[in-house]
RNA sequence: AGUCUCGUAGCUCAGUUGGUUAGAGCACUACACUGAUAAUGUAGGGGUCGGCGGUUCAAGUCCGCCCGAGACUACCA
């Protein structure tokens, strides 16, 4: 053995765990020693493996569910460097939207109305911009302290210029090809308060509320026409359709019906003008309207009176044609098409009639089953010949609409006094005169209401500007089809499910704190322009000021701001001279954050080549909350699939909550948020870190708990900690040196080869889980193979091989394999718990390279032998038994006993058995393992029917079958072993049973004691002899001197002398003994003194002895 | 309301293409070990596998319905 130049170095003492400790010391050394930039300087030639961060907006504090999300995020990019890619990982933060904007009218005690009065756009934005980053320094701060590795000194920023002028390249790239375009859509609109409302508007507490409305059930008379005819004849017949909001009724151009649904065609009365009349109902409502008869009478029943003429099905009455209802106006486009009967996935019979009134201006599920039935909404040209609903934005009804004219459709929205009669009361009195109704009634229902006026909302058609996703739908759903998403299911189900149901997007808002839409349209919307770049801008300016519209161009100063309210004033001139206005709208924030896989480079001014040559997209991974499936996830995709047809993302994991412990949602106002901060402070990053993977699969919510956190710090780092304490105690004793030579792996022994072998297996299994996206499977076997298999079992074992003996071949041997164990854990854990696996591994190199700049281990197949690992397996099992036979014998280890016997089947495991032989007979302190053929007469033997094997074969009459193998006596358990098969009579049949059919286990050992698990049995002879009970005697003497060694406080290596007094029968086994008690307890000497000795009394056995125990100098 | 996820021991989670004694850790109790020692080992109790129904010789596992928790989307005549 080559003495090295190190060895006169030793492994440092690290002394109590502490864990929070260790990681502020690793991080000023990752900082000192720029570490993060040096792994990614490393891989500077290498392929990128490309990895986007899902910018989270700075204007909250960050809570613990942010930890999980990062962690995540930052295994992977840990992981992928050691394996030698390069990941480049920019930070970046979500500055627009509307959340910003609440948190600042709240700051600022003012509303949206304030904004232009009180005060101006330009200082409500200069608030927005200053609040937005609020809380940056705190979460960089998180990042860092948890050890999440991302560029934060060159973030990308959304509300940058440059961000932003990214997105309009985007959006003219989408002008272009024809995917933007303007259109209505049905939308929560607060005629009081003349705006629109979000849906997370609408969500405020307080904002659905009970109302009483006058609700109404409308006849409408079917159109005679051959489809009419064909189903129902000649009879005069209405469909009979519910609202509880009668004003639309006047805007109605649809019935809608679910074809699934049966309908019943019924005669009856209208209970208004006493007249008969064949009306059209679900079936299932039949005995909600109508006491069912076989003829009409004048007797006075409960409900009315009615006869079901015939059944139809939902499908047939499709196409059907009917006179309007309330004919005051007639939709300007396609009217022909108009008054049709059509179906919808949303109809329901739970109330109503299943039969839907529909008017396609005032409800979204009408609008889009219209349009998709090509059924017009009831639009009709005004004086200036725009297309406008028959109620506008104020709430009232316009011009020519009859007794309906100028008013209000609900009371709610007159300042003034209102009238007695509300128009809902009026339409119904005119319905009722009419014998168009069929029911008036009052009717309760929920209903939202506008958070800052308190009065009702109306769905109402407004302007907007649309992507067309729903034109590329099928390339969005085939490029799904590359993602591999984690968990598979939400790719498939709610993101596949979602991409199904596409509808165009909806990129207007009415805001102030965003992007501006760039597109400036002339006053008559006839021509449009989509601004691209600041350059252009600049030259359309150009052209304006040449036309005599503006004066000065922004654009040349530096300071130029794309945001509101300085792009509004830019007004530029169309080819035609006509002055062009910008569209009010900003953009939806989620084009912001989709289109940051360009704009995070400013593409394409900037880093052309990192997206067009695919050096920086698409990511090979992303993760993020479930909850963005329909969010960011969606966003990158969509744009990604217009603008390139490409996926964004090739892997992703969508991660569940954080919840409290009992499983309820963290939150603020009930006190259950953890405070990452304070958390991370008590027990450290990593090991928060590794709970959150290691607990439950990151796709699944997780129930956060301390107590989880502190087994993890307990159990996984603590016994790190202990096995490193532990080698570092022994290594410096003998000075062993790991650079040393290495001992080829073939001579050390079997324990060492085999926890090598298990090494090998376990860096070969988190390799593939890691491959998989799989995180929690990685921690879990890194885990069991540091705590069982290395700690509990290899090091409790080769123990004395590190304190006993020369500083030999066998001791070195064992040396350099828990020190690659040890080294190799460092590498494969480091992705996970980055600050202590360092810790660690610069502490077993003894010096300063990171282990994060190290290359992932790779797996020795040779070194991986099955058979060992089997036969290990098998000594575990069988020691384990053994010790419970111990146990409940109550004979403690240190006595040694005789005899263990193993009955077993198999040659292959008889061998198996043999060659760890040795190591139960240490692990159970027995003298002798003997491994027999488990057919000696000794054994009783059952028979235990193999299901798997035999139901195919026998099918039903498995149980039958399976009793009578149960039933098997002696003799035909013998002949079954001789044979190799036997059979079972099962009525004139003959069922031939083969020995894989069966399996034969030996139960019990007569005149033994016997413990069995599976098929394995194991017995004990618990005979305990004078020489065994001698050695008893000894190996106890030996341990009371042990202890007195640490009591008196001796080093471990210090020699002493022993002198005893005791009886003569303790006294015979010392001397027998003699050598072996020397060698163990490092006596120079034992004598036996027969005079009164100055001494300590002890008790071995049941004996008392007399010691004293002298250092020798 | 729809879509998705989850429901197994007091708690946190495993449980292979369905195969007959449903496992592990924590906690609890008892015991053992004592040169890894503020560590460790062994054993024990503890389960109508959310409920009901179905398919099957056989269901924790497959199917249907329901209940509960959560998320997202939508908001209805």
């Amino acid at each position: 053995m080559g003495s090295s130049p190190n060895n006169n170095k030793k492994y440092p003492s690290l002394g109590k765990l502490n864990l929070p400790e260790i990681e502020k010391e690793i991080l000023s050394f990752w900082k000192e020693q720029k570490i993060f930039e040096k792994s990614i300087e490393n891989r500077q030639n290498a392929e990128p493996w490309v990895f986007f961060e899902g910018p989270p907006s700075a204007n909250g504090m960050p809570g613990i569910h942010h930890v999980m999300s990062r962690t995540i995020k930052d295994i992977f990019g840990r992981y992928m460097t050691l394996n030698g890619k390069l990941v480049e990982r920019k930070g970046g933060w979500d500055t627009h939207g509307l959340p910003v904007e609440l948190q600042v009218e709240k700051k600022l005690g003012i509303t949206k109305e304030d904004i232009g009065t009180k005060i101006s756009i330009e200082e409500y934005n200069n608030a927005c911009r200053e609040d937005v980053l609020k809380y940056k320094d705190v979460w960089d701060e998180l990042t860092e302290r948890i050890g999440f590795w991302l560029d934060l000194d060159k973030p990308y920023i959304t509300y940058t210029n440059e961000y932003i002028e990214t997105i309009w390249y985007l959006l003219k790239q989408l002008f272009e090809k024809g995917y933007l375009y303007k259109g209505y859509t049905i939308q929560p609109y607060s005629p009081a308060a003349g705006t629109g409302l979000s849906s997370h508007e609408l969500n405020q507490p307080g904002c659905y509320r009970d109302v009483k409305d006058t609700s109404v059930i409308a006849q409408f008379l079917l159109t005679e026409n051959q489809q009419k005819i064909k189903l129902f004849g000649d009879k005069k017949v209405f469909a009979l359709a519910w609202t509880t909001t009668p004003w639309t009724l006047p805007s109605n151009t649809a019935l809608t019906i679910g074809g699934k649904i049966n309908y019943a065609l019924v005669k009856t009365v209208n209970p208004y003008v006493n007249e008969k009349i064949n009306v059209l109902i679900a079936e299932d409502l039949l005995p909600k309207y109508f006491e069912l008869v076989d003829k009409l009478s004048s007797e006075k029943t409960k409900k009315l009176q009615g006869i079901v003429l015939q059944k139809i099905k939902g499908i047939e009455l499709i196409g059907l044609q009917y006179q309007q209802l309330m004919p005051f106006a007639t939709p300007y486009e396609t009217p022909e098409n108009a008054f049709q009967i059509i179906s919808g996935d949303f109809v329901t019979t739970s109330d109503g009639t299943g039969i839907v009134h529909t008017a396609p201006t005032f409800g979204a599920d009408d609008a889009r089953v219209a349009k998709l039935a090509g059924v017009p909404p009831m639009l009709v040209k005004n004086q200036q010949d725009e297309l406008i609903p028959l109620v506008d934005k104020k709430g009232k009804f316009i011009e020519g609409l009859g007794f309906l004219s100028n008013k209000y459709v609900k009371n709610e929205f007159y300042t003034q006094t209102p009238p007695e009669k509300s128009v809902d009361v009026e339409i119904a009195i005119y319905l009722k005169e009419k014998g168009l109704a069929f029911k008036v009634e009052k009717y309760v229902h929920s209903y939202p209401h506008c958070w800052r006026t308190d009065k009702p909302v109306l769905y109402y058609p407004l302007e907007s500007w649309f992507v067309k996703t729903t034109a590329v739908k099928q390339k969005l759903i085939a490029n799904n089809q590359k993602i591999n998403w984690k968990p598979k299911t939400t790719g498939e189900g709610r993101f596949g499910h979602w991409l199904q149901n596409l509808v165009d997007w909806n990129l207007s808002r009415s805001r102030y704190w965003g992007t501006p839409l760039p597109i400036w349209r002339t006053e008559d919307g006839k021509q449009s322009k989509c601004i691209g770049s600041i350059s252009e801008l600049s030259k359309e300016i150009d052209k304006s000021i040449e036309a005599g519209f503006m004066v000065k161009n922004p654009c040349t100063n530096a300071n130029f701001d794309l945001h509101r309210p300085f792009i509004d004033h830019i007004t530029l001139a169309s080819e035609d001279g006509l002055r062009m206005h910008r569209e009010p709208d900003l953009i939806d924030v989620w084009f912001d954050s989709g289109a940051m896989p360009y704009a995070q480079w400013h593409y394409p001014f900037d880093n052309k080549e990192k997206i067009q040559k695919n050096i920086a997209f698409p990511a090979d991974f992303i993760a993020e909350g479930v909850d963005q499936t329909r969010g960011w996830f969606f966003t990158l995709h969509a744009i990604s699939t217009l603008l390139f047809d490409q996926v964004a993302f090739k892997n992703v994991i969508a991660n569940g909550l954080v919840l409290d412990k009992n499983g309820n949602k963290m939150s603020k106002r009930l006190g259950n948020a953890v405070d990452p901060f304070q958390t991370i402070e008590k027990y450290g990053a990593d090991a928060v870190r590794w709970y959150m993977v290691n607990n439950s699969p990151p796709w699944d919510n997780l129930k956060f708990d301390l107590k989880g956190v502190e087994e993890t710090l307990r159990k996984l780092f603590g016994t790190l900690h202990n096995t490193y304490s532990f080698f570092e105690l022994y290594a410096n004793i003998d000075g062993f040196d790991h650079s040393a030579k290495h001992i080829s792996k073939k001579n050390r022994d079997t324990l060492d080869q085999w926890i090598l072998s298990l090494l090998n297996t376990l860096i070969e299994e988190v390799m593939v889980h890691m491959e998989n996206y799989d995180i929690t499977n990685s921690t879990r076997a890194i885990q069991k193979f540091v705590i069982d298999d290395l700690s509990n079992w290899y090091i409790r074992l080769s123990r004395r091989k590190f304190w006993k003996g020369e500083f030999g071949d066998e001791k070195i041997a064992a040396f350099q394999t828990l020190h690659e164990c040890l080294e190799k854990v460092c590498m494969l854990m480091s992705s996970f718990s980055p600050f202590y696996s360092d810790y660690l591994y610069m502490a077993l190199t003894r010096n300063k390279n990171s282990v994060h700049l190290q290359n992932f281990p790779k797996c020795q197949l040779d070194i991986i032998n099955k058979d060992l690992e089997t036969k290990m397996a098998l000594a575990q099992i069988y020691s384990s038994m053994v010790l419970g036979i111990r146990k409940k014998e109550k004979i403690k280890v240190r006595q040694p006993l005789a005899k263990i016997m193993i009955p077993v089947a198999d040659k292959k495991t008889k061998e198996l058995l043999l060659d760890v032989e040795g190591i139960i007979r240490a692990e159970t302190n027995t003298k002798e393992v003997q491994v027999v053929d488990f057919q000696e007469a000794i054994f009783e033997q059952i028979a235990k029917p193999n299901f798997k094997k035999l139901g195919p074969k026998v099918g039903k009459n498995m149980k039958f079958v399976a009793q009578k193998i149960q039933e098997w006596e002696r003799e035909d358990i013998n002949k079954f072993n001789k044979e190799g098969k036997a059979s079972v009579q099962l009525g004139d049949e003959e069922i031939e049973i083969s020995s894989d059919d069966v399996e034969i286990v030996v139960k019990d050992i007569h005149g033994w004691k016997t413990e069995s698990t599976g098929s394995h049995t194991v017995a004990l002879d618990i005979h305990i002899t004078e020489n065994l009970r001698k050695e008893g005697d000894a190996r106890e003497f030996v341990n009371k001197i042990q202890n007195l060694r640490k009591e008196i406080g001796l080093d471990v290596t210090d020699k002493i002398d022993i002198k005893f007094d005791t009886n003569e029968s303790l006294a015979l086994a010392i001397n027998e003994f003699i050598d072996y008690i020397s060698l163990e307890v490092l006596a120079n000497s034992i004598s036996q003194s027969f005079h009164k000795i100055e001494s300590i009394e002890l008790e071995v056995n049941g004996q008392s002895i007399n010691v004293d125990i002298q250092k020798n100098k």
